[in-house]
DNA sequence: CAGTGGTCTAGACCACTGG
DNA sequence: CAGTGGTCTAGACCACTGC
């Protein structure tokens, strides 16, 4: 009925078994609850690509039919797999892989709205890539993305203006394995966001984020793209962003201009 | 058994009740399910002070007995509560009301982390209280705080310094009326975070804030005080926090020097 | 050991969606 | 109307805490 990947193909989980793994190398727990279990089965369909972006995964009472468990057991799985925006519930229809397309949720690794707080008006931002190059890891970028030095890197330079105001300038550093064909035309005839982009062509998708933010003057060459004078004082936003399993994809130095615009933060 | 406060006392929903609240004026969906209704009781008595911070909060057991509804479904409300960091769930041991004194989430709201990254080493900070004054509000910090210009408000400034090194300027506004007695000389004799003195002295809890954050230059008074140059950029945070129903309670002015610390912050 | 929160189940019914 | 997720219940057992 289901076929699933040779490794756990249909590994019924028997009811509050150990999860055992053996007296592994690690220190984990080694004892891990039901749901969490399912949890982590539904984390590696998502991650084979067994059920594609903005699809809808099987429904509840199928899964727990796969799974041999309770529906209220799966129900938890999902449950946690929504709060990390990696799926989206929509009452009646289904459960859904998340994407980074969603009116909803566009642009939700952008925090910087406009003074007026109203993002409608301001309409979405002009983009103009500078530059798009395949380079080689240094040692500093090699370390934060998980490569070692010298392997192919993707960099990409560009700006964002909004109301004709050039607003951010951002370098990017994609790993050259996973993003083959990623050229400036590429980006350039898109439209939507760039996560967006990332998920549709090279299967990629951005889970979560850290974000280290200074204030810094900018030097000459970033006063020529953002037309501005070497005495603005500007939000410097290293991104670093990760898929599934924490692995880190991409790495993003952005210099905001805040003058008509705010970083915006929520704590809770 | 447990005596309520008189307005709602023992008000048991009825299963699958509407909570009408009639054809009211708002245009609220004029239904919740049974858990909402029950975290909103629990809310009411938080807020009420019938559980004191840092206390115990009857076992679900007895809940679902007062509520008259099952275990799971004060459960579910209890572990909304306990995701908004309002509650403290601790297995064996019971339900806790929230507090800013727990080592694990002290200073929740305060992002700013050493380069090193080691936050023990560093040490707490030093703190100075450059002054501590009654003034009224003015028209700008009155609309903030949901006051009436010229409402007495307590205006309190203050440096942080992490070894040594003056960090952070702050500025604060409180409102009179909930902060009566508070002086400098209170702030200085006290150590935990401010916001735990808050809740011990004054019954306010901060439950949530936003911050908006920019990069700007000092002006000399600042530069002074943080023993910087005039070209020296710096972070500014301007944070508004929230007590229970969305209460501004204290508006924040920040200025970060960001040499040897970065404001960090997760995105999901 | 009793009491707490945490997990799991099975079944009922509700609210929403779309054919 | 059937199918989906959402709520609610009742009861069992597990894991952790402290006496």
């Amino acid at each position: 009925m289901h076929s699933l990947p040779p490794s756990s193909a249909d590994s019924a989980p028997s009811a509050h078994a150990d999860a055992g793994l053996g007296s592994g190398v690690s220190a984990t727990p080694a004892f891990s609850p039901l749901y969490q279990q399912i949890k982590a089965l539904i984390l590696q369909s998502l991650q084979a690509g067994e059920w594609k972006p903005s699809a809808a995964i099987p429904s509840e009472m199928d899964l727990a039919a796969r799974y041999k468990v309770s529906q209220g057991t799966v129900r938890k799985a999902i449950d946690e797999l929504a709060a990390e925006n990696l799926l989206l519930r929509r009452q009646g229809k289904g459960t859904f892989v998340a994407t980074h397309s969603e009116r909803q949720v566009q642009y939700r690794f952008l925090r910087l709205l406009p003074d007026s707080g109203d993002v409608q008006s301001e309409g979405p931002a002009q983009r103009q890539i500078i530059d798009c190059k395949r380079t080689r890891a240094s040692a500093e970028i090699a370390k934060i993305m998980g490569l070692r030095q010298g392997d192919a890197v993707l960099q990409v330079r560009r700006v964002l203006a909004f109301s004709g105001t050039p607003t951010i300038l951002e370098d990017l550093w994609l790993p050259g394995a996973r993003f083959k064909g990623l050229t400036a035309e590429k980006l350039r005839a898109d439209n939507g966001p760039m996560y967006a982009l990332f998920e549709t062509e090279f299967g990629v998708r951005m889970v979560r984020a850290d974000e280290k933010i200074r204030a810094v003057l900018p030097d000459t060459e970033q006063c020529a793209l953002l037309h501005i004078s070497p005495q603005t004082p500007l939000l410097s936003v290293e991104r670093t962003s990760y898929t599934y399993n924490d692995e880190p994809m991409e790495l993003r130095r952005g210099l905001y201009l805040t003058e008509t615009h705010y970083y915006r933060n929520a704590l809770s």
